[in-house]
RNA sequence: GGCCCCAUCGUCUAGUCAGGUCUAGGACUCCAGAUUUUCAUUCUGGCAACAGGGGUUCGAAUCCCCUUGGGGUCACCA
């Protein structure tokens, strides 16, 4: 590999970014930055009827949310339409495509025809040889390429090895539609071919269309890129993913708390390795990716490998960073922006919150109890394990709390020890209510840190609370 | 159906190209134990795989063939 490396990432613009995408954008982006060289972005949107703006955008967004950034200005296909149209003219001038007036009906039939008779069902080149002076002047014809019908084209390809099919199963593909617009088939080779692209890395499903591709090179006398086509992720049931899999967007990642960290990490291991590594950020990659450490089978989606990723990130992400990450999920979920005060005491906790989430979402959720005014909810199991012995228990350690002039965590702990001590009763039976009192839930970070986190003014006011509601009986 | 591809624990995979060091390693999940005031974390241990059948070879997860299973693709979509 002496030429310097040019990778793309080519959507279409019909729906939302989904982690097939994801990873073939992350393959992309790895392998050019591995070899210093470059990653452009490429939106295939000459469906005019089904390419949107707002899809296109989806697609900026989900890979700036990746950090898979890419170089250049994003190519849109549809403005290379007058190149497009170029090269066909070119490829009828050297009598290598022609001009087709063969009806959809007429397709249709012949399609059934050969599908019937055993074939593939591809065009039988009916209008391959008419001569222009032949042709109905009235009617817009389509533009079929002259295939090679003769011995066989074969892919090197750097992920599949060598593939390789009998040009008898390569029919006249159309590069121009009826209308007057390319097809995907002439624009992708004429846009990969101008923007230099070394290293065509796509889904494996684009395998057999590559065959077509190299035709249209070869009829061109154009150099045919590497080709590496990364195999297909599959649902956990190991079918084609689709929606009812559950989340296919990058975006329900991003809404479900996951960190762009944990699904890149996530994405590279699906179906790529290196050693025993499991746990790799984004720098490391990059030293170590290789196509030839691409598996060659497709892989299911593991949501809980994901999630214990994601843990992992979180847990050793910067708690400032987790506290601006969480912010918006906890205004959202309390109806209310949290004020300073309150932020201060979720970044006192976040050490002892960060290692039991999962998600962001549970890491806002377990933050949420620094954020509530009295009363506070009660969760009703949690009332069910208090009695009045162990409502007595926490009204005895209100008074001692109360003479408690250093708040902090190792008084507190001192404090509900001689609690524990001099009533002769488990940790359990003065640790619970208070809990149950101060977070409304039967678990939390340690409860002398919580008090410490939470400060003396809103600890006594809880437990006071609920002593006024739930001492009586 | 035609053509093409793939096949190691439930899942992601190492090992396959250059056959012996593999009674097959790691990770997730699950189970058990330790730590522990709850929930987690952490630590220790455990369950669990070379799809099947033929070859080649002194020797095969590794090479060849067949079968089976899975997937992709067959548009004037991309």
């Amino acid at each position: 590999m002496q030429e310097s490396v040019v990778t793309r990432f080519a959507p279409s613009p019909t729906g939302l970014l989904h982690i097939g995408g994801a990873r073939t954008a992350l393959f992309n982006y790895l392998f050019s930055r591995h070899y210093q060289g470059k990653f452009l972005l490429r939106i295939e949107n000459t469906d005019l009827k089904r390419s949107t703006k707002e899809a296109t955008n989806a697609i900026y967004e989900g890979l700036n949310w990746l950090g898979l950034t890419w170089d250049d200005e994003p190519v849109s296909q549809v403005s290379r339409k007058g190149r497009h149209l170029e090269v066909a003219e070119l490829l009828i001038s050297n009598d290598m495509a022609y001009k087709c007036f063969c009806t959809p009906e007429e397709l249709k039939i012949m399609r059934e025809k050969s599908i019937s008779a055993g074939g593939f069902g591809g065009y039988n080149g009916k209008c391959r040889n008419v001569d222009a002076s032949k042709h109905p002047p009235n009617l817009s014809p389509s533009i079929r390429l002259k295939t090679n019908n003769e011995g066989k084209t074969s892919i090197k390809d750097l992920i599949q090895g060598n593939v390789e099919v009998s040009n008898k199963e390569i029919d006249d593909m159309v590069l121009v539609r009826s209308d007057g617009t390319p097809t995907y088939m002439l624009a992708v080779a004429v846009d990969d071919h101008d923007m230099k692209i070394t290293h065509v890395i796509r889904g494996d499903d684009h395998l057999t269309n590559t065959f077509r591709h190299i035709q249209i090179y070869q009829a061109l006398g154009w150099k045919v890129p590497y080709f590496a086509h990364i195999p297909l992720i599959h649902g956990s049931d190991g079918k084609k993913l689709s929606k009812r899999h559950g989340a296919l967007g990058i975006h329900n990642y991003k809404e479900d708390g996951i960190l762009p960290q944990a699904l890149n990490n996530y994405l590279l291991r699906l179906g790529w390795s290196h050693k025993n590594h499991e746990i790799i950020n984004l720098k490391e990659a990059i030293n170590w990716f290789e196509l030839k450490n691409v598996g060659k089978s497709p892989s299911r989606f593991d949501m809980d490998k994901l999630n214990h990723l994601n843990a992992h990130y979180i847990s050793s992400s910067k708690n400032d960073k987790l506290l601006e990450l969480i912010t918006p999920i906890l205004n959202d979920f309390l109806g209310f922006n949290i004020p300073i005060e309150v932020k201060k005491k979720v970044l006192l906790a976040m050490d002892n919150l960060k290692v039991r989430a999962k998600t962001l979402n549970e890491l806002a959720e377990d933050a949420s109890i620094y954020a509530y005014n009295v009363p506070i909810r009660i969760e009703e199991k949690a009332l069910t394990v208090l009695d009045q012995s162990t409502i007595n228990m926490l009204n005895l350690t209100r008074n001692l709390l109360d003479r408690i002039t250093d708040w902090t965590s190792e008084e507190l702990e001192a404090a509900i020890t001689s609690v524990v001590n001099e009533n002769k009763v488990g940790f359990k039976e003065v640790a619970q209510p208070i809990r149950i009192a101060i977070t409304g839930s039967l678990k939390s970070p340690s409860i002398h840190e919580v008090l410490a986190n939470l400060g003396r003014d809103t600890s006594l006011e809880r437990i006071d609370d609920f002593l006024r509601r739930y001492k009586t009986s």
